[in-house]
DNA sequence: TAATTAATCACCCCAATGGGGTGATTTTTT
DNA sequence: AAAAAATCACCCCATTGGGGTGATTAATTA
C-alpha cells in the first residue's frame, strides 16, 4: 500500500472538528494534516498542508462552504473535496457538486462510512449518503406520465438545445410546417405560448 | 422487521441468473419470487409476482433492458428497478436512470453489496457502484476554467432556457443592446455563430 | 500604475424566426 | 370505430437573431 491519505478538515463546530480529527487521525493509513474553523483561516495555510482530501462543512462563518469549493480547488487543483454537512436541500447539493465537490455526506453518516468515503473519493469514486444518492438519481428521472407524445418530446428537447424550427425540420427530416404544428400542440398541451415558458415548464416537470 | 423483500430477476445468462437467485433467496429477509431470461418472458407473468424490486440486466435478447424499464414501471408502478450490468457507458447509465431505474450496479459488485442495495433501493435510496457514482457526480460538475465571464455564463444559461434577448434584458435589468453585446462576445469566445451551437458547445464543456 | 478584461450602451442592416389563425390527410393506437 | 399522433399547407406580421463598428466606464490583473 501507498502512503497515508492526508486529510484536512474545515468545520466550525469545535467538538465535531476535533471528533473527526481524532477519528480519522487514529485510523491506519490516514493522516490529519490540519483543521480549520473557516475558509478564511484555511486559505492562509492549506496550500502548504497539501491535503489529498478536504472534509468541508457547508454552514461556515464568513465564506460559506459552497463558495469555498472553487477557491479551494484553485489553491489545490488535485485535492478532492468531500462535503460533510447537515444540509440536504437539493439546491445546496447540486451547487456543491457543480462547484467541484467530489462527494456529499450528511452528518449522521457513521464513522466507518466517513473513513471509507475518504479513501473512495481519492480513488476517483463519488461517495454519497443514501439520501443524497436518492436525490441525485431522482434528478435524472423523467416524468413517466408526460402529456407529450414521443415526437413532441423530441422536438421540445431540440428546442431546449436552442434550435430553430428550420434546424429541427432538417434534423428530423420533416417539413418546417410539421415542426410548427408540433410546437403548437406542445404549447396547447402545456398551456404556454413561448419557447422559454415551454422549456421552463418541461424542465420543472421533467418532461425533457 | 417487516415481511421479506420480494425480488424478481431478469437476466439472460442462466448461470448468473441462478447464481443471483440462489444468493438472494438464501438470505434472511429476501424472497426470490421469479426469474426470467428476457423482458418478453417477464411481461407475461411479472405483474402477478408483484416483486418489490426487480434486478434487471441491460444486455437482453429482444427488448433491451433500458427500454424494458418504462414498460416494467407501467406494469408495476410501485416496484423499484435495480440495474445490474457490465455496461458502463455514460449514455446507458443516464438513459437507464432517466427511464426510471432507481439504482445502478456493475456486475463486479460483491454479493454483500447487491443484497444491501436491494434493501436500500426499497427504502428509497439510490445505490450505485463506485464507478457509476463517479460518473454521476462528474456529470454535475461545471468546468472551472470557463473562458466565459460571470455575466456571459449567466446570459448563456438564460439562452439555454430558450429566452430571447428581450426577455434576458428584462430579467437582468440591462439594455437589449448590452445583451446583444454579451452574446456577440460569447460567440467570439466559443467560436460559434448561433444559439444552438453555443448551447451545444457550452453543455459539452460544462460551461453551463 | 499601466494594461486587460468585464460590463455597459448605441445605431447600421435585413433575412429568418416565432407565434397566431384555420384546416386537411394519413398512420397508429386504443 | 373512435381517438390520438404525425404529417403538411397557406394566411399574417411584429420580433428576433446575427453581422458590422464603436464607445464609455468599472473592475481586475499584471
Amino acid at each position: 500500500m501507498g502512503r497515508s491519505i492526508k486529510v484536512s478538515i474545515i468545520e466550525d463546530d469545535e467538538t465535531l472538528r476535533e471528533g473527526y480529527a481524532f477519528l480519522i487521525g487514529a485510523t491506519e493509513g490516514y493522516d490529519v494534516v490540519s483543521s480549520y474553523c473557516s475558509y478564511d483561516e484555511a486559505a492562509k495555510k492549506i496550500a502548504i498542508d497539501r491535503p489529498d482530501v478536504i472534509l468541508l462543512d457547508i454552514e461556515l462563518p464568513g465564506v460559506n462552504g459552497i463558495d469555498a469549493i472553487p477557491k479551494l480547488k484553485k489553491l489545490l487543483p488535485n485535492c478532492y473535496i468531500l462535503i460533510l454537512t447537515v444540509y440536504e436541500s437539493e439546491k445546496q447539493i447540486f451547487n456543491a457538486l457543480a462547484n467541484g465537490a467530489s462527494g456529499y455526506l450528511t452528518k449522521n453518516t457513521p464513522s466507518a462510512k466517513i473513513i471509507e468515503s475518504i479513501k473512495e473519493v481519492r480513488e476517483g469514486g463519488g461517495p454519497m449518503s443514501i439520501n443524497i444518492a436518492r436525490l441525485v438519481i431522482r434528478s435524472f428521472q423523467k416524468n413517466q406520465e408526460s402529456p407529450l407524445s414521443k415526437r413532441e418530446t423530441q422536438i421540445l428537447e431540440l428546442i431546449g438545445e436552442g434550435k430553430s424550427r428550420g434546424q429541427i425540420a432538417g434534423e428530423l427530416f420533416i417539413d418546417l410546417e410539421t415542426v410548427r404544428s408540433h410546437i403548437k400542440n406542445i404549447y396547447l398541451k402545456l398551456d404556454v405560448n413561448s419557447r422559454a415558458d415551454a422549456i421552463k415548464l418541461a424542465r420543472q416537470n421533467k418532461l425533457i
